[in-house]
DNA sequence: ATTTTATTGCAACATAGTTGCATTATTGCT
DNA sequence: AGCAATAATGCAACTATGTTGCAATAAAAT
């Protein structure tokens, strides 16, 4: 599925500590096409042997995201969702870097990273007096298993 | 301030009875030029004078949303935040028209509506199988009032 | 192996929002 | 204007999501 010693060495650059936990969520993130909130991970933490506390996904989640090795958004019911973020500028698009929009199903909650290829910056004026620091493109319809 | 006859027209015309609550919730509402969400729309109700109960004005607020009056949002903060919808075009640029940006800040979660002409409508690819219905440009940053 | 340091699990708490039901207000009708 | 029908309100209880403090435990460094 997925290189263990990969996933290990992303959190000890980071600075942390490789975990069991860290690992299985990270690890599965990874294999994950797209974001997945709290509830989604503790079910497939699950299925795949592991029980963590409530808690401890809680906080693997944040230390992740704090070391930006994932991505934390809002789905569309407004429940965190968490996505792996891929640094490496490969040739071959992924559904997996830095700055890209998101898909939101209205159906199933599923939360899409679109390519950033696909993806030309809205130009927006901002008003005087605001500072823009980052921004987030949205789209919300029916994805393809919800047809 | 505003016109309660226009407030009360606005709410009959949707098919909903004017009642209290929700002629002081549209009325803050038409007032403010940033979306406001329920904890701050508490607020500024029990400085109106104001007391209704926290469940009356949820209800209130999705009622003013289903008919279309009110626009639902979501703030930086997650909770729901929202917004008058001005459906009358006018030649001076308003707040309140329904597709615009949103300017989210950072420090204080106020959520402003941008402008609808400064803004230019990004162009995503979207991928084969999805149905795209509405999108929301969300733009992080700080606002005059934290500067 | 042992010490240091960070992580985990537990319990308790916080916040935002929802639901059922009896009471009350709004509206349409005579 | 008064009355019946209908919908909104307030109360209590509940759910879901996320957070905090603290003792027990696991990882890393020596």
């Amino acid at each position: 599925m997925f290189d263990p010693n990969k996933v290990t060495l992303l959190i000890k650059n980071a600075g942390l500590k490789s975990t069991q936990a860290r690992i299985a969520v990270l690890g599965l993130l990874m294999q994950s096409q797209h974001g997945l909130n709290h509830q989604e991970l503790e079910k497939r933490l699950g299925e795949n042997g592991y029980q963590f506390d409530r808690v401890t996904l809680y906080r693997t989640l944040h230390h992740l995201s704090e070391a930006r090795i994932i991505h934390k958004l809002v789905g569309i019911d407004r429940s965190f969702v968490f996505a792996y973020i891929d640094e490496a500028i490969s040739s071959e698009p992924s559904p997996h870097q830095t700055e890209h929009p998101h898909f939101i199903c209205e159906s199933c909650a599923t939360t899409y990273c679109l390519d950033q290829n696909s993806y030309t910056q809205a130009r927006v004026e901002i008003p005087v007096g605001f500072t823009l620091k980052h921004s987030e493109l949205q789209l919300f319809g029916i994805c393809p298993e919800c047809h």
